[in-house]
DNA sequence: TCACGGGTTCGATGACTGTCGAACCTATCA
DNA sequence: TGATAGGTTCGACAGTCATCGAACCCGTGA
């Protein structure tokens, strides 16, 4: 089945402001979850597979910081809520910006 | 006058994490401060040219924020304080990111 | 239809953070 | 030496924010 946009988003967010955007990813659990994202086949996951440490509710709260800034948006894939790492789109709007904080992020996690 | 070390800036900090770098260039007041530093003959501004709308204190405040991420070093030029952005470092360990962040960030300062 | 897994919203809370003015510090100059 | 410009530290404060559990919502399967 392929990737059904969830209910509430279509069209997806536009990219945000780079204050937005820096202010989402300048949160640890969030960059920890747009890494894994990243990683993913098709920058894809499902909700619960792209963080730990933090309570569901904490998480939600996370997930929809990111995808106000444009970050990331869901989809149903299978049945099951996934994240989708919009890399395409911020790329377009920043580019390289991912590519830096993410292989900075990449470097930290593997130390 | 070459430029002077501040008295308690020998030797500079290191460059601080991803998280403590993004948290630095996350707020508003900082990432203008940066972009002007980037901008500046020798990445060099006096302090007071950083800034506008704050209070000194709190742009004081910012600036050791900046120091303690690693971004910025104080320099004594002309008997007058000034910040120095350290982008070689900075890219020399995260390479590309201020170079994205600024590009970024210059965009929206022309928009 | 009911149960369940998985995610969201709400309200509360404590920690964090940007902000300011006052007091202070530093370098410079008359 | 005293004054000044420019920056720092301190304490206070209001607003923000990450966090949580409870209640709720949604999609799926028996």
């Amino acid at each position: 089945m392929p990737p059904i946009a969830a209910p509430d988003e279509s069209p997806a967010a536009e990219v945000g402001t780079i204050h937005e955007v820096l202010h989402a990813i300048g949160d640890p659990v969030r960059l920890e979850a747009v890494r894994r994202l990243d990683q993913a086949p098709e920058h894809m996951l499902p909700c619960s597979a792209t963080y730990d440490g933090v309570s569901k509710s904490t998480a939600s709260h996370h997930f929809k910081i990111l995808r106000e800034a444009g970050l990331t948006e869901r989809r149903y894939v299978d049945g099951q809520l996934h994240l989708r790492l919009r890399s395409d789109d911020v790329d377009g709007r920043y580019p390289g910006l991912l590519g830096a904080v993410l292989a900075a992020a990449s470097d930290t996690d593997q130390s």
